[in-house]
DNA sequence: ACCCAGGTGAGGG
DNA sequence: CCCTCACCTGGG
């Protein structure tokens, strides 16, 4: 596919926005990221993404709309300047934003986002990825609730999916029969979100705050991984250890509406150093 | 062979 | 709530 002048577009950003930073910072698992550029699908189409200062060079889509839809997609209206400014007032945050920031939180599909996030518990990001990849691609496309609550359990297992396999069946049927609507959570205050989500299979804590905060939108959200837990116990409980619960409570007591700001700032500096984020290791296979 | 990895669910305080 | 434990799978 040799990209013509036509299917060539840019999408302006404000200053701090780092598209590196916002693809790899966890929240997605379907960008790869090489040679200074993202290439993905989006709205089924082969996308490349390339950042240069304030512009976002996008080759793959022609239609204003689907542009409208990445650049919504991308997040690139975020106030990322108000947002970190208001985060420095943290003394932690304020020493770890210069190695972080840029991060925008995205506006992904709750259901892609659910999907995820249910094969990420108790794995490994390569793993992953691997997993989503072979989910696409057995199913020529990101299987919708439909597909996935009809498909054959063979053809799952031939994902690799493990245990989570009849998470994600029981998942997708209970959506496609109306026993769960997609669309609900977003126009609930985020613990009511928060309590909905928790009824589906698979979804525990973790999970359904990673849904909130990257598909929902719920700022307050403030996922408690090990990683994130790792961090707030190194640095704001004195190295002391902290239940998940009360993580969560002081997080959001502490940052509000910008709780899940902070806990992807957290998350990625402290597995900045190891693998994980793209900036400090070859692209994956 | 054995351990670990972005948790969840079940069972029992 | 808090605690404990098993758990598909692939790579060290």
């Amino acid at each position: 596919m040799t990209p013509t002048i036509l299917d060539r577009n840019i999408l302006k950003v404000a200053s701090p926005y780092s598209l590196q930073r916002t693809l790899c910072c966890g929240q997605t698992f379907r960008w790869r990221w090489e040679d200074g550029a993202a290439t993905g699908i989006f709205v089924g189409r082969n996308v490349r993404l390339k950042q240069e200062q304030h512009r976002i060079r996008v080759e793959g889509l022609q239609k204003p709309e689907q542009l409208m839809a990445l650049q919504h997609y991308l997040a690139v209206d975020e106030p990322l300047g108000i947002i970190e400014e208001t985060l420095r007032r943290d003394r932690i945050l304020r020493r770890i934003l210069p190695h972080t920031t840029g991060i925008a939180l995205m506006r992904q599909d709750p259901w892609e986002c659910l999907v995820s996030f249910v094969i990420s518990a108790f794995n490994n990001i390569p793993k992953i990825e691997l997993t989503l990849e072979r989910l696409c691609r057995r199913f020529g496309g990101f299987p919708s609730p439909e597909v996935l609550a009809s498909a054959q359990a063979r053809d799952l297992r031939s994902c690799l999916l493990g245990y989570r396999a009849p998470y994600l069946s029981e998942m997708a049927r209970l959506i496609s029969a109306g026993g769960f609507t997609l669309s609900e959570p977003a126009g609930l205050p985020y613990e009511e979100a928060r309590k909905l989500l928790l009824t589906l299979p698979g979804v525990g804590h973790k999970v359904a705050d990673c849904v909130l905060l990257f598909a929902y939108g719920k700022g307050e959200a403030f996922p408690v991984d090990v990683w994130v837990k790792r961090a707030v116990e190194r640095w704001y409980f004195n190295g002391r250890p902290a239940t998940e619960k009360r993580i969560r409570d002081a997080a959001r007591a502490r940052f509000g509406p910008l709780a899940g700001y902070a806990q992807q700032h957290l998350y990625y500096y402290i597995r900045g150093r190891g693998t994980g984020n793209g900036e400090r290791r070859k692209a994956r296979r």
